[in-house]
DNA sequence: CTGAAAGCGCTTACAG
DNA sequence: CTGAAAGCGCTTACAG
C-alpha cells in the first residue's frame, strides 16, 4: 500500500502543496472553500502528515523523554502516565525510556546519543554519578527527578525527602514506637533520595530523644520487594524493633511479608511505613502508611522546568497517607 | 549552544560529509586512517548524529509502538520492559503509548494519525471494536495482543485463554472446591480476553460435572483492584461460594481484600486465582495463584509478527503458578 | 576508497 | 489568499 503524500493531496484538491500544509496546520489564511476542498481530498485519500518531515524542518519533536530505571516499580508507570497526561495539555508527548539502572544507558540519554529525538529529558537518575552529569555538553534541557545530585546545578524536582521522613518518624513516635529501624539507606554514600530520607530519620530520632542505633539500619540501593523482605528479616533479628521506616513502598511490601513469616503482628507489635503511595499499599493486609507525592504537581513542575519556564529546584508537596500498618501500638 | 552537524565534522576531519556518514554507519569502505581522523573530529566536536534526518531519508524509524490501556496495571509495565529488551536485540526501540482505554486514542494509532513515527504497532486493544480494526487502511504493520477480535484477520499473539481458564478451574476442583464463581466476564458480549476466560470456566465446570450458576458470575470490563473488591463483595453475598476465578491478578487482589473484610479465610474457606502473575501476587497474604504467560516468548512472537517474519495467530505458553490462595480446602 | 548530486516530506520566508 | 524556492540533516545511488 503506497503511502499518500502531501503532493497527491494538493493535486487532487487542485492547489499547491503549500496550501495543504496551511490547512493541515490550521492556519487561518486559507479561503474556507479551498480549505474544504483540501480536507475532502485528505479524507478521500486517507492522508496523514508525516511527522518526521515536520520535525526535521522545525528542529523539534515536541517529545520529552522520561528516563526511569525500571518499570517493575509501578510508581514509575503511574508517574509516566501522570506526565503523559500533563504533557498532552501542552501539545507535547512523553516517551518512556527504561535505563535498567545501568550507567551506560543513562549516559546514552544524558549525552545526547538519542539523536535529537527529544526536546527535553526528565530524568530519574539511578546509577549515574554527579560528575557525569556535570560533564554533560549536550544542550538538550534536562530536569532531574528526586534528590539533587550534589555539585550539579541541573534543575531538579522532588518532594522534601528529609521533611517527609521526619513526618513519618514523628507519626510513629506519636503512635508509641520507640525502637524504629530504617530500611533503604544509601549504600554508596552519595546524596540521593535514600540518603535524604535517612537524614530525616536520624534528625527525627534525635528530636524525639530516641537513641540512634546503627544495628537498626539496613543499606541498599535496590528497592524491590525482595530486598525489603531480605533486609527486614535481618533487621528483625535484632530484638525490640517496633517499627521500620522503609525508603519506598516496595521495600515496605517486602518487609510486611517478612514480618508475617516471622510471626510478627503488624501493627500491634511492628509498624511499617514507606514512600510513593502506590496503589498496591491500599490493598495489603494491613494497608501500608505511605508518603504520597503530589504527582500532578510534580508533573507540572517537571514540564515547566524542562520547557524552560522555571529554573532551579522545585519542592513538591507531599501528604502522609495513614493506614493501618502504623496504627498506634497497643500499650500494655 | 549551537548543535554541531555532519558538515562541521567533515570540515574538521578534512573529508566530505558523505565519508562522515560512512564512518558513523560503520560501513567498511572507509580507509582506517580516514576513519580515525573522522572519529577524532566527532569526539572533539561532541557530534551526535541527528536521527530525524536519517529516519526521514530511510523512511523508517526502527521504533515500534506498544499501545497499552493503562500503566496502573503493573502487568503492562513489565510487558513493555520485556518487549523493550527483546526489541533492542534486533536494533529496534519500543515506544510505550498509553491509550487510556479510550476509543479516540486507540483509533488515533490504528489509523496512522501518529504520523509514521513507528514502523509497527503492538496493540493491546481495550475499547476499540472489531469493525474499526477491519476498516483500517493505514499500512503500518499491526499485531494485536490478547484475544483475537472476531472477524478481523489481523495477526494476534496471546496465551490460550480458554485452556488456561480450564487449568485454573481443574486445579480448584482438584482442591475440593465446588461452588466456583467467576469475576470479570465480558460485559459487552464481544470476543475478548475476558469472554474467552469465561468460556474456559464454563467448559471446565461442565467437564467437572458442576452446575453453572449465573448468580456466581460478575461481569466487568474494568479490571482494577477496586473493581475486584466491589464485585467480590457482591459475589460473596451468595452463600456457599468456595472459590473465585478472577480474570486478572488486580481483580484477585481486590477480591482478597474483600474476603478479608467479610471475615472469609483464604484459602481455607475461599480460594482465589487470577491471571498475569504480576510481582505483587507473590507478596500478598496469602500469595495468589496465577496464570503466568511466557513473557519473553510473547515479546519475541509479537516482534516477529510486527516485523513481518511471522503471520497469523500465535499461541504463547502459559504456566500455572500455584500459591497458597488455592491450596486444597480443608475437608471436614 | 572518496566526492558531488539528488531527494526523503515537510515548513519557512518571500513574492505576488 | 496562493505559489515557487530553499532548506532541515541525513542516506542513496552514481561517478570517478
Amino acid at each position: 500500500m503506497k503511502r499518500v503524500g502531501i503532493k497527491e493531496v494538493a493535486e487532487r484538491a487542485g492547489v499547491s502543496w503549500k496550501t495543504v500544509s496551511n490547512v493541515m496546520n490550521n492556519r487561518p489564511v486559507v479561503h474556507p472553500e479551498t480549505r474544504a476542498r483540501v480536507l475532502q481530498a485528505v479524507e478521500e485519500l486517507g492522508y496523514t502528515p508525516n511527522l518526521i518531515g515536520r520535525q526535521l524542518r522545525q528542529g523539534s519533536t515536541r517529545a520529552i523523554a522520561l528516563v526511569v530505571p525500571d518499570l517493575h516499580n509501578p510508581y514509575f508507570g503511574v508517574l509516566a502516565q501522570t506526565l503523559e497526561h500533563a504533557a498532552k495539555q501542552r501539545g507535547y508527548t512523553i516517551s518512556i525510556e527504561i535505563s535498567g539502572g545501568t550507567v551506560d544507558i543513562e549516559q546514552h540519554y544524558l549525552h545526547g546519543w538519542h539523536g535529537r529525538l527529544f526536546d527535553g529529558l526528565i530524568f530519574s537518575p539511578s546509577a549515574v554519578t554527579a560528575e557525569a552529569i556535570a560533564k554533560r555538553t549536550d544542550p538538550t534541557p534536562l530536569v532531574l527527578l528526586g534528590e539533587r545530585i550534589i555539585s550539579t546545578d541541573v534543575p531538579h524536582v522532588a518532594i522534601d525527602n528529609v521533611a517527609s521522613s521526619v513526618d513519618l518518624v514523628r507519626h510513629l513516635v506519636e503512635g508509641g514506637r520507640r525502637r524504629i529501624a530504617f530500611l533503604g539507606a544509601d549504600s554508596t554514600g552519595g546524596i540521593s533520595t535514600g540518603s535524604q530520607r535517612f537524614e530525616g530519620y536520624k534528625a527525627a530520632l534525635r528530636f524525639a530523644g530516641l537513641p540512634y542505633d546503627a544495628a537498626l539500619v539496613a543499606a541498599t540501593n535496590s528497592w524491590f520487594r525482595q530486598d525489603g523482605y531480605d533486609l527486614a528479616q535481618q533487621i528483625l533479628a535484632t530484638p525490640g524493633v517496633d517499627a521500620i521506616v522503609c525508603a519506598n513502598d516496595l521495600l515496605a511490601v517486602g518487609a510486611l511479608a517478612a514480618a508475617r513469616d516471622l510471626g510478627r503482628q503488624v501493627p500491634s507489635d511492628l509498624a511499617l511505613v514507606g514512600w510513593d503511595n502506590i496503589d498496591e499499599v491500599s490493598y495489603t493486609s494491613p494497608g501500608l502508611t505511605s508518603v504520597a507525592p503530589d504527582l500532578p504537581a510534580l508533573a507540572e513542575a517537571a514540564l515547566d522546568s524542562v520547557l524552560g519556564e522555571l529554573a532551579g529546584e522545585v519542592v513538591i508537596p507531599h501528604r502522609l497517607m495513614e493506614r493501618e500498618s502504623s496504627a498506634p501500638a497497643v500499650r500494655a
